[in-house]
DNA sequence: TTGCAATATGATAATGATTATCATTCCAAT
DNA sequence: ATTGGAATGATAATCATTATCATATTGCAA
């Protein structure tokens, strides 16, 4: 899925003939910050993060973050201690990561683009985006 | 990987030169149980499962798979709600996911083996295992 | 075989991320 | 301006997973 950088109105970028809902400023105001991040976040990160410039309450990101999920604005993975990361689609980011000592080393290569437009092809889902992860053991933990 | 299907101790297959930790009574069990099993399961609906056939304590499903995890022997993915679902490695089990129902459609393609082959070559890990999922919005849901 | 040390197990309490609840506030359309 | 519905905040509740700790089991050496 592609998306255009600088739209006005991000979900503009990925809606293709859907009902358009608008997003709130709480929801745009998330989605922007998480646009500004290097690395994916959690909830509980992006709380205090976002609680610097204005006040918000915890329960409102993780609404908006579920609803910009379901617009294929955010995407998540989660981590081997179970907390769930948030990332503006935009990229694709995979990672390699240690089932020891939990290290995640983020990939480039993505070979799935072909089969996610295939796959959009297929079935009868519209895919918005997708995660893709190798667990292993790194040197330093192979002992 | 490749998983001899039959073997004595299932570790045998994936072990090449590592110290060889015998397994347990009980996390062999386990092993053999999710090796029967048609679908991952929760560590909670394995306690359930294995319950019927020995005692055992929550406490050591969760040990005894985090253990098979380490050893190659066991893989995990993560529910939309939360839930970590585990099963033994053998084959590749990749999902389409609907991000409103959460229904989830197994896919037969893997398009990731070779890059988890270069992967293994390039990177310093030793790759035990990977996941593949796709998020979207499934037919029924798309209103 | 006996005894010791290390590891595994069970039961249960604690943790912590996520969700549900509910009263209040904001918005869009009448 | 008024009203109905959605959004928000604060907080309690939920629930999978972990930590704790006492007990049981195993491996190994004498």
């Amino acid at each position: 899925m592609i998306l255009k950088k600088d739209a006005e109105n991000s979900f503009e970028a990925v809606s293709k003939g859907q009902p358009k809902p608008r997003l709130t400023a709480g929801q745009q105001s998330l989605l922007d910050t998480l646009q500004h991040q290097p690395q994916p976040l959690s909830a509980q990160a992006l709380y205090g993060v976002m609680r610097r410039q204005q006040p918000i309450g915890l329960a409102t990101i993780y609404r908006a973050l579920e609803t910009l999920k379901l617009l294929g604005l955010v995407q998540h993975r989660v981590t081997l201690t179970g907390e769930t990361l948030y990332s503006a689609v935009e990229h694709d980011h995979h990672y390699l990561t240690c089932l020891q000592c939990g290290v995640s080393v983020p990939l480039e290569t993505c070979p799935v683009q072909e089969l996610a437009a295939q796959l959009q092809g297929t079935s009868s889902f519209r895919i918005y985006y997708h995660t893709l992860e190798f667990f292993g053991v790194c040197e330093g933990c192979e002992g």
